[in-house]
RNA sequence: GGCGCCUUGGCCGAGUGGUUAGGCAUGGGUCUGCAAAACCCAGUACACCGGUUCGACUCCGGUAGGCGCCU
C-alpha cells in the first residue's frame, strides 16, 4: 500500500467501529483508538467502546487523570509497533485533539506537576482572573497575549510553564494541520445531519437495553478521575427518570457531534468519505484510496 | 356567564416609565498534558389593538390564549 498508516476520524454513531471491523477484513490492520474516554475501563456502553479489538481502549481506571499528554506516546509506540510487524495502523477516532496527537509529533510542553499546578490554581481562585494574568504576562508576555484571563485553565498552565523555563507559545506543528509521522492517508466519515441524528438516537437507546444504568451505577462507586467525570451520560443516567435521562444524553451526544464535525471541517488534508451505507462499501473506498494514492508529500 | 391571576427573544427566567438582566440552546472563533474539556465573540425580546405620556416592555382600556375560583 501506499499509505502505512491511516487515520479515520467521524463524529460518534458515524460508524467508526464497524468500518474499523470491516477495514480489518480486507487488509492486515490493527485499530488503534483516539478516543479520550474509551481509554476509560468500566464504561464501555456509556462510552461506546467497540466490540472488536481496539489499541488503547480500557486502559486506564476511572479513578485516572486521562491527559493527551500521556496518551500520545502510547500511540505513537502501539502505531510503530503495528508497522513493524508489518500490519497497518488504523488509528481511529473520536476525540480531535487525541487523533492529532496520534498520528502527528504534536511536541507537547513537559506535564504539569500537581505542587504547581495546585499552586497556581490556588493563586488564581485567590487573587483573581486579572491578577493571575498579569503575572503571566511579567513572566511569559508572548503567552500572556493569546490567552484569555477569564481562560482560568490555560492561563495556569501557562505560568507553570513559565516557571518550569517554558512556553505555552512555542508549537511547531498547527492543531489541526502539519505533518503525519508516517505516510498517512487520513479519511474523514461523512454522515448526513439527519441520519447521524437518528443514529444517535438509536444509539442512546440502545444503550438503556444494554444495561448501561448498571453499569452507571457501579462506576458511581468507585472514585472518579476530573477527566472520567465528564463522560456524557454519566450524571444523566444517574439522576434523571429513564425517558428523561435517554432524551437528555441524545441532545448531549448530538450536541457533541456537532462537535466533532467542526474538527472534521478543520483537519488539514482529510478526504472525505460517505458514510451513510454498509461499512464493508465504506471499507472497500477507503482501501482503494490507501492503495491508489502517492506517499502524501508532506505539507 | 362572573371574578381574579398570567402572557418576556428557540427554551427557562429576572426586571424597570426613558441606560440591551442572566442561564441554556444556536452561530462563529480560540485551542498543544482536564479536549465527551475550557475559554472568547455574536443575536436588542417583552401576546395583539388602542389610549395616557415628551417617552411604555413597564400605566389605563379592550381582544386573544392559558390558569384558578364562583354561579
Amino acid at each position: 500500500m501506499a499509505e502505512e498508516v491511516i487515520g479515520v476520524f467521524g463524529p460518534t454513531a458515524s460508524g467508526k467501529s464497524d468500518l474499523a471491523a470491516a477495514l480489518t477484513e480486507l487488509i492486515p490492520a490493527e485499530v488503534v483508538s483516539a478516543d479520550a474516554m474509551q481509554v476509560y475501563d468500566g464504561l464501555p456502553i456509556l462510552t461506546n467502546r467497540s466490540p472488536h479489538p481496539e489499541r488503547l481502549v480500557g486502559m486506564w481506571p476511572l479513578s485516572h487523570r486521562a491527559s493527551v499528554g500521556e496518551y500520545a506516546p502510547l500511540a505513537h509506540a502501539a502505531i510503530d509497533e503495528i508497522l513493524a510487524a508489518g500490519r497497518t495502523p488504523l488509528v481511529v477516532g473520536g476525540t480531535g485533539l487525541y487523533f492529532r496527537a496520534a498520528l502527528a509529533e504534536l511536541e507537547l510542553p513537559p506535564a504539569p506537576t500537581p505542587v504547581s499546578r495546585e499552586r497556581w490554581e490556588r493563586f488564581y481562585d485567590e487573587a483573581g482572573a486579572m491578577a493571575t494574568h498579569a503575572r503571566l504576562e511579567e513572566l511569559d508576555p508572548a503567552a500572556a497575549t493569546r490567552i484569555h484571563p477569564n481562560d482560568r485553565r490555560r492561563v495556569i498552565r501557562g505560568l507553570e510553564l513559565a516557571e518550569a523555563g517554558r512556553s505555552l507559545v512555542p508549537r511547531r506543528e498547527s492543531l489541526f494541520g502539519g505533518a503525519w509521522r508516517h505516510p498517512t492517508l487520513v479519511v474523514g466519515l461523512e454522515v448526513p445531519k439527519p441520519e447521524l441524528d437518528r443514529r444517535i438516537a438509536e444509539r442512546t437507546r440502545g444503550m438503556f437495553e444494554a444495561g448501561v444504568e448498571e453499569e452507571v451505577r457501579a462506576a458511581l462507586d468507585l472514585e472518579l478521575s476530573a477527566t472520567a467525570q465528564k463522560v456524557i451520560g454519566l450524571r444523566e443516567v444517574a439522576t434523571l427518570p429513564r425517558e428523561e435521562a435517554i432524551e437528555a444524553l441524545t441532545g448531549r451526544t448530538r450536541r457533541y457531534a456537532a462537535y466533532q464535525r467542526k474538527w472534521l471541517r478543520r483537519l488539514e488534508g482529510l478526504v472525505m468519505v460517505a458514510a451513510d451505507r454498509p461499512p464493508e462499501e465504506t471499507a472497500a473506498e477507503i482501501v482503494a484510496l490507501a492503495r491508489t494514492r502517492e506517499r502524501l508529500p508532506r505539507p
